[in-house]
DNA sequence: TTTTGAGTTGTTCGA
DNA sequence: GTCGAACAACTCAAA
């Protein structure tokens, strides 16, 4: 039997991991290497590190129960693999494939300098559903919009073959010192973070009971509820795809099982809405690879001289904490803030806001998010901002700005969204709570809502803010 | 090579 | 209140 080091990154799970899988009838050694540095500009979050750290400590107790041990080591990534490679005798390493940028040039260079030791380093797919080069376009291109894209992973068939769960594994030497998850600091010294105790439950196990209770409660009526931003219509499963303690293999298997089970076309076509997007997700990671420049730079070249604004103010400020006066605005901002998540829907009425009538570049809002989501997911969130911004693939066309009251009042039309986030408007009937500016002054004071004291006053002007958006765009889309 | 059809999520205005 | 059209042309992808 030989000794394989399985180096676990963002495959947080022991079901239908391929690296893992790989190993198994041999002596498996579970590494997982935190190395900051290596992730440099784009460090992640700290919402993102209060979701690695329960993950780790999950994924830990997982492999205990199967007779195994993680090992955790902090460092640079190519020194520590070295080291443990001299500690324990390993004669390989095994890793599911990361699609970054920067993540691939590394791992290039791992790999070159590995085997050149003569040792084997093996990579797997197991985070994507297909490669990033796997899915091309007749001329051999990679796709830049999205229907000819789904179109071609369908026609391919969506991949749900899953390696079932590994039942033990042989033990690791008590003499190859481990970390505790603790040690890494990933927790906030601040303590901000209770509210995450209530939304969220990191770790495989629970990325497997949320799925289930997805399908069984909420897959049914996707297209519709999925759009509600006060109700949980939505899957919430991307912080435990982000991390890998599911796969997207198992839930396309557990979508097709349940599709078969309901047998009803109501029901196959909801599962199909889902699908698509579990199938944007594979398409933002083929857009990054494919156009890695994109981490900074307008896909769309028509937008390379686009004067947004880069700017730190007190409007940017207002937008990240909340304060802007537009009650959707600012329950979105503060579920982020409090939660680490944000609803779908609301994720593109704050993006248009900051970006068509703020004027603000992509990059400030991107940033904002990637700090404080769970999900933070850097092909995602790239993709995602470009794409409400205007510049990126298949993105939203010039004259597209949403208006956050209209937005409001159709998806969150008795407040109940707003009421939850925003506690200032708590008492303001339904009649003003998309528009409290519109209460006089008796009408502010008995709902305890004085427009200025208890809420801010609106930070910019819808309408003019519109026309001038509409002006630039419309110029940088004709030229 | 050329042609053809189509393209996530919206808003506003006027009939 | 409801509905359809305008907002623009361009690029992508396949036939």
């Amino acid at each position: 039997m030989r000794k394989i080091l399985v180096w676990f990154r963002r495959d947080l799970r022991v079901a239908d991991n391929p690296a893992l899988s790989a190993a198994k009838s041999d002596r498996v050694i579970p590494i997982y290497i935190h190395a900051p540095d290596d992730e440099a500009p784009w460090q992640p979050g700290a919402a993102s590190n209060w979701w690695l750290h329960h993950s780790l400590l999950s994924l830990q107790d997982r492999l205990k129960t199967i007779g195994s041990r993680l090992i955790i080591r902090q460092g640079d990534t190519q020194q520590v693999l070295s080291r443990l490679i001299e500690e324990t005798g390993a004669e390989a390493v095994y890793c599911n494939r990361l699609y970054e940028p920067a993540t691939i040039k590394r791992d290039t260079k791992l790999k070159k300098q590995l085997t050149d030791q003569g040792l084997e380093y093996r990579s797997f797919s197991g985070s994507l559903l297909f490669e990033p080069w796997q899915i091309k376009t007749g001329n051999d291109t990679p796709y830049k919009v999205y229907t000819p894209f789904w179109h071609a992973c369908e026609k391919q068939g969506l991949p749900h073959d899953i390696q079932p769960a590994i039942r033990k594994l042989s033990a690791v030497s008590t003499r190859l010192k481990s970390m505790h998850v603790d040690e890494l600091q990933l927790l906030p010294h601040i303590d901000w973070d209770a509210a995450f105790y209530e939304h969220w439950q990191p770790g495989e196990a629970k990325a497997q009971k949320r799925l289930r209770e997805f399908i069984k409660h909420d897959l049914a009526d996707y297209d519709r509820s999925r759009d509600y931003p006060e109700r949980t219509g939505t899957s919430r499963l991307s912080p435990h795809l982000h991390f890998g303690e599911i796969s997207p293999r198992q839930i396309v298997y557990a979508i097709e099982q349940a599709r078969h089970t309901v047998q009803s076309p109501t029901f196959s076509k909801n599962a199909n809405s889902y699908l698509r997007e579990i199938i944007w997700r594979e398409f933002t990671h083929h857009v990054l690879y494919s156009f890695p420049d994109t981490l900074s730079k307008p896909l769309n070249p028509r937008f390379k001289q686009f004067p947004w604004q880069n700017r730190q103010t007190k409007l940017l400020r207002a937008w990240q904490l909340g304060q802007t006066g537009f009650p959707i605005i600012d329950a979105g901002m503060r579920e982020l803030w409090h939660t680490g998540i944000m609803h779908n829907r609301v994720r593109m009425i704050v993006g248009s806001l900051l970006t068509k009538n703020a004027n603000y570049h992509w990059l400030q809002g991107a940033k904002w998010f990637w700090d404080t989501l769970v999900d933070a997911d850097l092909a995602q969130n790239t993709f995602n901002w470009q794409w409400i911004a205007g510049c990126g693939a298949d993105a939203a066309p010039y004259f597209r700005i949403f208006n956050p009251v209209t937005q409001s009042e159709k998806f969150d039309k008795n407040g109940n969204y707003i009421r939850k986030w925003v506690s200032e408007l708590r008492d303001v009937p339904n009649k003003f709570i998309h528009t409290p500016w519109e209460m006089d002054e008796q009408q502010q004071a008995q709902y305890r809502c004085r427009i200025g004291h208890d809420y801010p006053e609106r930070i910019l002007d819808l309408k003019q803010t519109r026309e001038e958006a509409l002006r630039l765009y419309k110029q940088t889309s004709g030229d």
